[in-house]
DNA sequence: TGTGTTCTCGTAAACGTTTACGGAAATCCG
DNA sequence: CGGATTTCCGTAAACGTTTACGAGAACACA
């Protein structure tokens, strides 16, 4: 069915090695021949057979995605994460590597579905998001010796491989200091209750900003809740039932805001007039959602181009002539001002 | 690095060929040594290289699935995709298949990215979306004879390949219903403007019902825009300027159908209010939008189980006892009514 | 002319599997 | 007990590449 490097080198009559190397661009090999090879070769439709040259020269020439969509909320998709891949698949390809995405179930956190991947030797690297504050997958890699990075950091696997995220910390704090200055002090936040590991960087701001301008932490305003919609809703309505009633709520995700303001809607309690609403991490529902939410914008296809760079740096492979690097950036998030605060 | 089937032999002190025929389970193999393999193997943490796997075999144990972000809207992403992938992913993982996914930089159509997947032989059957009606990539995979299924039907390649797909025509029949229902007689139809086969069912269903009732199709009520955000806020005004205003609109699309509200926002127009606004896909933004969009729904996630299975049912390496089957499907879309309309 | 260098190519091994084939040992059966 | 059958395993080839090695031819140079 498909040529084979075989199928020219009998065509043209001469060795599969000669072949090889020619379509390879290597030195050593005539002028004519190569040119006839390469005629040959578009002639028969040839393309190279990735199973053998993989298995030849133990790699791939491809990076894997872990995709993990959210657990418990069907309809919700994760738009958060295309523009990120748009980015990623983008500079891999001007490297000639091919992203591919796995998919795992919802809730099983991957684990076994990277095991698969790395076992089988499928990719050359992987790429991980939703990163936690110990994160065994990153474990898992680090032990293995198996290239990675992550968007998003980690307690786990210290600082060997690459990665890039986002500043939480500033976010949050901004939050709350864009909330102080128009005039509110009791200022609620609410988190995904998983390990995730934004979820704290985003704490640790919120924290930090009120104890600056003095004003003490009161942990019945903070609630951690399942990171989808129905956690939201879930978890909104325990910081409105506290003694002090807040004037305001710093969801850390999108899908919780939105359930969030299904609960409060049900209260009688109106974004943007009776509440203040700020998301950290914008997604287009905050846009839509009405009031429209004010948010903290991430540079999604950026960040995916220059993850693969990072990623790319790191690998001998492919490491430019200063060598491989280990790089580490964190960037920032763009306040988007809108009706809900 | 990683351990081979030689190890395990080398180990065992028995030849490769017998690791190998204990690992994959056939008969003739004593059930005393297939066990010690078995502890071998979990001892030593093999796992076999999927290259060489693929090369002996012919076959990779993977399906590939071309995703395409939308061209020219970065910050929408496609939450539309998700749920149909989780639910392929996981009714392909019940049989042992990997999914993969592969991203194509917008807008390029993924006829490139197609070809190198098929070529390179990376996945041994492919899964399209997004058919157009003359579809080029169905043309190229059934001439070339490689297993593929679409989401979505299309005038390429006769019925020769299994397909799954909404019932745009019925959806867009009963939106015009509905509407008429409700005292509606002028009935705009937004659709995108590419070859988007569902954009022709939808446009057929729209005009039937309209004839069924007797009334006119106005070419001025009908208007074709880029498949995203800013093609329906630019094509929505046209219709709006037609000599007989329309007091409702249909859109085949969320993205569009977002675009739309704001140029009529912009022209002082509400939703709901001084139009009917109906969408044929919905999707959470519908849902979050205010006014929440009357929408037409579709149930991904078993959709894309549904439709992994039908490609398994036409794989000879899968299908069951009764031999291989091309099946072809085309599921209802449930109105949600909310409060556009 | 003889020696050394360069250019070009063929040979063959190797990557990690699966599997057709055959053979030795064990078992069965009349 | 002898032949037939079954059970179990080793051998080796094959999948499609890449690449180390070496060899022949052409060329340069003194």
């Amino acid at each position: 069915m498909a040529s084979s490097i075989h199928d020219l080198a009998r065509h043209l009559n001469i060795s599969i090695g000669t072949v090889s190397r020619a379509l390879n661009g290597r030195a050593d090999v005539n002028a004519d021949t190569r040119q006839r090879v390469l005629e040959a070769a578009r002639e028969l439709n040839y393309s190279p057979n990735q199973s053998g040259r993989s298995l030849r020269q133990g790699a791939t020439r491809s990076i894997a995605f872990m995709l993990q969509p959210h657990p418990g909320d069907q309809e919700y998709g994760e738009p958060f994460f295309i523009p990120f891949l748009t980015g990623l698949q983008a500079r891999l390809a001007e490297s000639g590597l091919d992203l591919i995405v796995v998919m795992g179930a919802p809730g099983d956190y991957q684990q076994e579905r990277l095991r698969r991947v790395v076992e089988t030797r499928r990719a050359d690297a992987v790429v991980l998001a939703w990163t936690r504050r110990e994160d065994e997958r990153i474990d898992y890699l680090t032990e293995r010796g198996f290239p990675f990075a992550t968007l998003g950091r980690s307690r786990s696997g210290g600082s060997s491989y690459p990665s890039l995220d986002l500043d939480f910390e500033k976010a949050g704090s901004d939050a709350v200091d864009r909330l102080l200055a128009r005039g509110h002090r009791r200022i609620a936040a609410i988190r995904p209750a998983l390990d995730l590991n934004f979820g704290y960087l985003f704490l640790d701001g919120y924290r930090k900003a009120l104890k600056r301008h003095g004003i003490e932490v009161d942990p019945g305003l903070i609630a951690d809740g399942f990171i989808n919609e129905a956690g939201g809703y879930q978890v909104t309505p325990r910081v409105m039932l506290a003694k002090d009633r807040p004037t305001a709520i710093i969801f850390n995700n999108d899908a919780m805001a939105l359930g969030g303001c299904k609960a409060l809607a049900e209260m009688g309690i109106r974004p943007g007039h009776d509440i203040a609403v700020t998301v950290i991490v914008d997604t287009p529902l905050c846009r839509y959602f009405s009031p429209a939410l004010t948010a903290f914008r991430p540079s999604l296809e950026p960040m995916g181009r220059r993850l693969a760079e990072m990623l790319l740096a790191s690998l001998p492979a492919f490491a430019g002539p200063e060598g491989t690097r280990i790089i580490h950036e964190v960037w920032p998030l763009e306040l988007i001002a809108r009706e809900s605060d």
